[in-house]
DNA sequence: TAGTGGTCTAGACCACTTC
DNA sequence: AAGTGGTCTAGACCACTAA
């Protein structure tokens, strides 16, 4: 027998998906509820409470729970890595990947701090630097529109980016090209990447800054770029609002017998 | 001012993370905290929900709320996929990639249904079929001992599998060397494949059958694998349970100026 | 100011684990 | 049987939104 506040919770799920209830439409009222019957308040309440961390309503206080929009995923494939897209023309890379896709770029869509901070074990790991030893930190905050989207932070070994553009933190992003054309100008030209992915619960803080909606994970992405030579240039950590993004790669399946490895 | 059972459960959270209570460790119980003055029965259990919600603590009633041990992520590179694993031995791909990371492999650790399906929305357009045709649907849940880790189901167009020991549902992997070998032996080699990933809360039916603790959010897989031609011959869905799984992809920096795009 | 969801209490009772 | 977390109630009060 499943408690009382599941079973409300279940039925009105299933109305919602139904389409019973459409985005934006308002659930009844908890009093209303506790008036029909289906328990006291806190009751009621618990129920509601599970559908807001299951995704499907979001409460607001002093005006009531309505059912949350399902915004489409934006895929993110290596193309927005393009070489020419930072190499050949004045756009940033982030940048020009928001023109791609038709939005519109605001300035203020996107925060950034430079600073130098003690690598903590991951960065060490990723960066190829004793645990501790100086690097330096550019942190970014991207915004859709007024909604934080994104963290995602880069981290630089000191001679490859020490007088560099990316170091001075004049505002916008690390200036013309990003990142990636400041590094190829110093002669450091990236060449292949690893991107590692895996889904977990926000932190309160990481909660607060994204303005996650209850019940939304996170996702988190290691990305660690090489120069032709093997070189790790950057290693960066971005934390994304799991509701907003999905990642494509493509690939051939391997064959060691043909790669080499015998 | 942050409500009472917030502050109570950060409190306890720092105290997680600095190792007060270590990974298996017992807090306090709630009738203890209530008498310690940290609120009523209900107030108290409302931060340890949110413990549990951040994935810190898991509670079992009748025996107490234990610090969560964080498992290491498996890591899932596209190795797990190379052809002399499927095509030059008697391994089954999946089982493969068990014996190589050391862990033994038990033949009850994987159960398997064959059905004949409509395609949904997903399938249809992943497998390049009209909504509504029939499919066939290989579901797969795998285990690591008991424990549920992730489902996986192929879907697969009936004119490449009629006939073959996939449609066979005789127990087992579908027979030596998995599906991918029984597609090579009926002519159709695979050759690239595009991955999607995304994060999302599970569904109470996905929470049942994963046995996930609360609060923790899947990873949802889309797999879509091509002969050289480009013809899709399988398109697989797959849950997995988040703590459980990293993916990690190597590429090269694309370069459209320089791969004919011009 | 009226009406919404959120917090908190005190206590009864239930479901489950362990001994 | 004893002890744990989970459910539920009735009611008071708080925090926030919108007219």
């Amino acid at each position: 027998m499943a408690p009382k506040w599941r079973e409300l919770a279940d039925r009105l799920a299933d109305q919602i998906r139904n389409g019973d209830y459409a985005p934006g439409a308002q659930l009844p009222q908890i009093r209303d509820l506790v008036e029909a019957g289906e328990g006291s308040k806190s009751t009621v309440h618990q129920a509601y409470k599970a559908l807001e961390a299951e995704g499907l309503v979001t409460s607001v206080r002093g005006h009531g729970t309505v059912v949350r929009p399902r915004t489409p995923l934006k895929r993110l494939g290596i193309a927005r890595y393009d070489k020419v897209k930072w190499r050949d023309s004045d756009e940033v890379a982030f940048i020009a990947d928001r023109v791609a896709s038709g939005r519109e770029y605001k300035r203020n869509e996107q925060t950034q701090t430079v600073s130098r901070v003690e690598a903590s074990n991951a960065v060490a790991e990723g960066l190829g630097v004793p645990v501790g030893s100086e690097v330096y930190a550019r942190a970014r905050l991207v915004k859709e529109g007024t909604q934080p989207t994104h963290t995602l932070t880069s981290y630089y070994r000191p001679e490859h980016v020490e007088g560099t553009r990316i170091v001075d933190p004049t505002p916008g992003p690390a200036g013309r090209g990003g990142g990636y054309r400041v590094l190829y100008d110093a002669g450091y030209e990236i060449d292949h990447m690893r991107e590692a992915l895996f889904a977990r619960v926000p932190t309160v803080d990481e909660a607060k800054l994204l303005q996650l909606p209850l019940g939304e994970p996170v996702m988190e992405l290691h990305r660690t770029t090489y120069t032709a030579d093997g070189t790790v240039v950057e290693y960066a950590i971005g934390i994304h609002a799991a509701s907003r993004f999905a990642w494509e790669y493509d690939f051939k399946v391997p064959d060691s017998a043909q790669d080499g490895k015998a």
